[in-house]
DNA sequence: TTCTGTATTTAGAATAAATCTAATTTAAGA
DNA sequence: TCTTAAATTAGATTTATTCTAAATACAGAA
């Protein structure tokens, strides 16, 4: 699964890469980097450098294999849900869910009544225009 | 100005705050702890120490007279503008400018033609109901 | 198979954002 | 003036991430 995808994306599928590729896929929490590291350690025959898992986690969002999600300062989180989608933190328990992408219809209005949303926010990533002179 | 707003948000307008705050209410550059720092440090008769504009920064969120910004992992950046708005990264130059609420009118359409927008991400923050038993 | 070069991994050092600590300063109110 | 709580300060500490330099792994050539 985790091999074949590393393959598909032209990324050499080493142990230490399929590994942390399987937990991603197998998560549903969006872990941090440190948490990548705790959940996988001892599934290796060998020790796994925090190194490694940073330089893994930044070839695989490089090869879009998983996304890096930023939503809260000070820690990254990794997403194997490459699929675009939305986003929702709970303010009381700091658990980020996925939302699908069509549930956001018009003007991103109701989620269902399962959602209370406190504020939401909308970032735009591109590249603003040259002006014409 | 800021002092005025200090006061109706009730934090003691200090020299450190206000300076602080002017800067943030005359930026329109979403700038990080750093660059408010550098910013403000030659308007103050005394040595400003690191600790107060984190100090500042927290307290002024806080209170609601800024709102602080992570759209982009490892550092926080501060925005006076609390109305409520949405972000345009350019991606070529890191720029991050404001996007006014109602510019996003059906379903996240278009913003114009001089942004050319290569994804954008939807955050909502709230709390998720308790499941009914 | 052995050789060789490149990619990957490793432990630990280095960096950078943010917080903490403990001492000092400020300033409001009795 | 005296008291006291809040605010500020320099520097140390923590934490996430990157860097460094050495060791391993391993594919392809000979
Ligand atoms: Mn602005
Ligand atoms: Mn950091
Ligand atoms: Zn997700
Ligand atoms: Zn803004």
């Amino acid at each position: 699964m985790a091999d074949e995808l590393l393959q598909s994306r032209g990324v050499k599928p080493t142990p230490q890469r399929v590994v942390i590729t399987q937990f991603l896929l197998d998560s549903h929490d969006h872990p941090t980097a440190d948490e990548v590291l705790e959940g996988v350690k001892d599934s290796l025959p060998v020790s796994l450098s925090r190194a490694t898992v940073y330089n893994t986690l930044n070839t695989l969002v490089e090869a879009g294999v998983v996304k890096a999600v930023s939503l809260e300062p000070g820690r990254t989180r990794y997403d194997a849900n490459t699929i675009e989608h939305h986003h929702f933190v709970d303010t009381k328990t700091g658990k980020i869910i996925d939302i699908p992408w069509e549930k956001v219809s018009q003007l991103c209005q109701t989620l269902g009544p399962e959602y209370k949303i406190q504020d939401y926010q909308i970032t735009f990533f591109g590249e603003l225009a040259e002006p014409t002179p």
